[in-house]
Formats: C-alpha cells, structure tokens, sequence
DNA sequence: ATGCCAAGTGCCACTGAGTGCCAGTTTGGT
DNA sequence: ACCAAACTGGCACTCAGTGGCACTTGGCAT
C-alpha cells in the first residue's frame, strides 16, 4: 500500500515503510533496466528486505509492479457498501467513486502510478495481473449488487457488464494518462480525474457505434 | 490449438497431435489432482514430448489449460478482417461472430472447453492469462476498427467499450454454461451458442441499471 | 533415388519466482 | 517483568521457463 506512515501500531508503520522502500525502489529499476531484468533478490538486497518478508508484503513481483494502481481499487472495493448506498446509474457511481478515491490518494502518488501504467502496458505478465484485479472488483461488485437488488432478474449480469465498462473506461483513461509526454515528471491527478470523467461520459454512447 | 489431424505436412500434423496430446491429458489431470499439483514435466513424461518442445508447442502452462478457450478468441482474431466487412451494430456482429467460432469448433470440443471454463474458474493464473488473451482480441479489434473509421474522435475508446462489453457477455454465458449440472459429459455447443446470444442481447440494457 | 538444408527436436544445465519449515525476535497486553 | 501471538530471517527446496548445442528428419531440387 502507499500509506504514509504515522498511522496505527509500531509494527505496522514498520511494515508500512518496507513496503514503501521496495516500491520505491523497484518501480524505477524495472522502467530502466527492464521488468525480468530486475530481480526480487536484488529488491531485496536494496530494500534490506528478506526474500521471506518480501512475498508476506506482496502477493508476486506483479503486485509489487503494480501497488500504486492495485491500491485505487484496493480502497474502492473497501468503501463499497458506502458507495453502493448513492442512488442513481450504477455506471455513474462507479465512475464518481473512483475520481474520489484518486483524489484522495497520498502526495506523490502520480509519480509512481505513472511508472506503474507504463509497465503494465509493457510487461505481459503485470497487465495479466492487473486484469485480475479489476476482475476481484468486479466480483465484490456483483456480489453486493446481488445481494442489494435480489429478485430482479439479470441484475448479475448487468453488474458484470457495468464493471466491465468502467474497467475499460479506466484503462482508456491511466492508458492516455501515462503517454501524455513528459509525463513521468507533470503528469497531476487532476488530469487523471478529467480523464476519468470524460471516459465514463462517453462510455454509454460508445455501444451504439456501428460498422458502415 | 484443438486441430483435427489431416490437413497440412506430416511434420504440421505431427506437431498438432503432440499438442493434442498434451491438452488431453493435461485437462482432467488438472481438474483430478489440482492445477498446480500437475507438473510440466510430468505432463512431458506423459505424452512423450520433451519439455522443451513443449515450451515451443505453447506459451505456458497456463496457455495449455486455456486452449480450447483461447482457440476460440484466436479463430475470431483471425477471421477479425471478414468479420468486419458486415455492417451494423459492432456488439451485435461481435457476438454473431463469436456464435459462429463456436459453432465451427471441431467435435468433441466441449468435453474439454468445460474443463478449461472450470480451470479459469478456480486458478487464478490461469484466469489472469484468459484475459490477457481477451484483452489481446480487443487490442486487435480497436486496431481495425481505427483504422476502418479514421477520424471518428471516440472510436477507439468505443471500440474498447464493445469488446469490454463483448468478452464479460462470453465470460457470463460460459459461466453459466460450465457449471449446468452435469455439464461435463452433456454440455453442448447449441446450449453454450443460446448462451453467448442471451448475454449479447441484455447487454445494451445493462448499461441503464441504477440503483434505488 | 539421392543428397542437401532448414526446421524442428532432445537433452542438460541454469536462472529466478515462490514456498515450507523452523528457530529466533519483537511487541502489545497484563 | 513476563507471556503468548505475531512477525521475521535464513535456508533449502520445487517448479516453470530459457539458452545452447548437437542431432535428426521431412521436404525438396536435382
């Protein structure tokens, strides 16, 4: 997680901040030396780290590649039942929690969520990764809105395919995000939410298009 | 790829039998004794292939427990050029073309396809590598489709949106397709084909759903 | 038929991710 | 100060996947 540290017990801030030193160090040695050129060993040996602790912070070098992303859906699927209690277009809600939880993620964020979207774009195995992540939100989605709207018949697959959309709308969104240049060094949050939005505006316009 | 022996040079079908080896014994290992509990090499040892040459029939282990998936995505990937010659609504023609790849699969096909529904449900590696393969049939989707429509501003993250929208309609009808009691020996195409069409007509209307 | 060549193959050693185990060290509560 | 539980490090291990290289073999021109 990025969290800043000061928050909660001795341990967990500890824990906290080698998590922080591994993410910090690992996401600019994957984007100049390479994803599999970097090693977890040498993570590691870097962070001061041992290989054991390494993989009870991380679930893979995947989720350590991508914990700047994985974080924003992370917070959203914990303020889900807050969220899912809005009324209106499930579409719009989601798009709306998931500006808000941008907005509300650490100083310094972008920094590292920028060199995190580059790699998933590069790296096979860290977009895969990702993928599964969204699908774990997805299926939090689901579950809730079956649960909130039972009876009504084809509400689980209306949820899959909004999440879908949104996941989609999100992916257009970092994707445009992280290649607008120089952006490893001005790219602001800002930008990412009017991204966002806009994205999740057009989306429900985007099933009608048409082959001539 | 599940390719009825006959067609092409010895050698072609050679190497199609060896592949076809390996997926059927790899598919019930994997759902008998645990994905993970199967090993490469055991699989080899089975079908007398080396691992090396196993390495270079697939892209993994995961892409083997996906194939006669993936066969399916990658038909249509390559049939993307007529497909796209049709006019009308992008998700409609998706869908039928879809409908139409499954139809043309070789018999005996869904014997295995359950398995490998199955699988992607259970095994997080292997999901994660399904949606690579579904992510990699959008980005050639969007390529056409740029390409086909130029300067329509939106298209491409119209075409993003449809393909999203088509892959989790294919996820949910062969999520419920697979596990249909009883599905591994009377699971049919014809059933799993009304599927895919249900999914794609109650897509549009997914969008609208709205919480109370 | 023959013989050449590139594509394909088997084998072996190697790397690097990820896990099981277990004995030691914090740390929070009492 | 003491204890149980949570956390840690180190080590050996498994297994997926790759590089390298000598060897076979199918396809083809002659």
């Amino acid at each position: 997680m990025t969290t800043q540290p000061g928050s909660g017990t001795l341990r967990s801030r500890r824990i906290a901040r080698s998590r922080q030193r591994l993410v910090e160090t690992a996401l600019p040695a994957f984007t100049e030396r390479g994803y599999e050129a970097v090693t977890v060993d040498w993570l590691c040996d870097q962070a001061e780290v041992s290989k054991r602790s390494f993989f009870r912070y991380f679930d893979g070098k995947e989720d350590l590649a991508l914990t700047p992303l994985n974080d924003v859906w992370r917070l959203l699927i914990a303020d889900l039942d807050t969220v899912l209690d809005r009324s209106g277009p499930l579409l719009e809600v989601l798009g709306e929690a998931l500006v808000a939880v941008v907005e509300q993620m650490p100083p310094g964020w972008e920094r590292l969520a920028v060199l995190s979207a580059r790699l998933s774009g590069t790296t096979p195995a860290v977009d895969a990764a990702g993928l599964l992540v969204c699908e774990g939100f997805t299926d939090q989605v689901v579950g809730a809105i079956t649960q909130r709207l039972p009876g009504s018949s084809g509400a689980e697959l209306s949820a899959r395919v909004v999440c879908a959309v949104a996941v989609a709308g999100h992916r257009a969104a970092v994707d445009a995000w992280q290649s607008e240049p120089g952006a490893e060094t001005t790219a602001t949050r800002g930008e990412l939410c009017a991204l966002l939005r806009e994205s999740f505006a057009a989306a429900p316009a985007a099933l009608e298009i048409r082959l001539p």
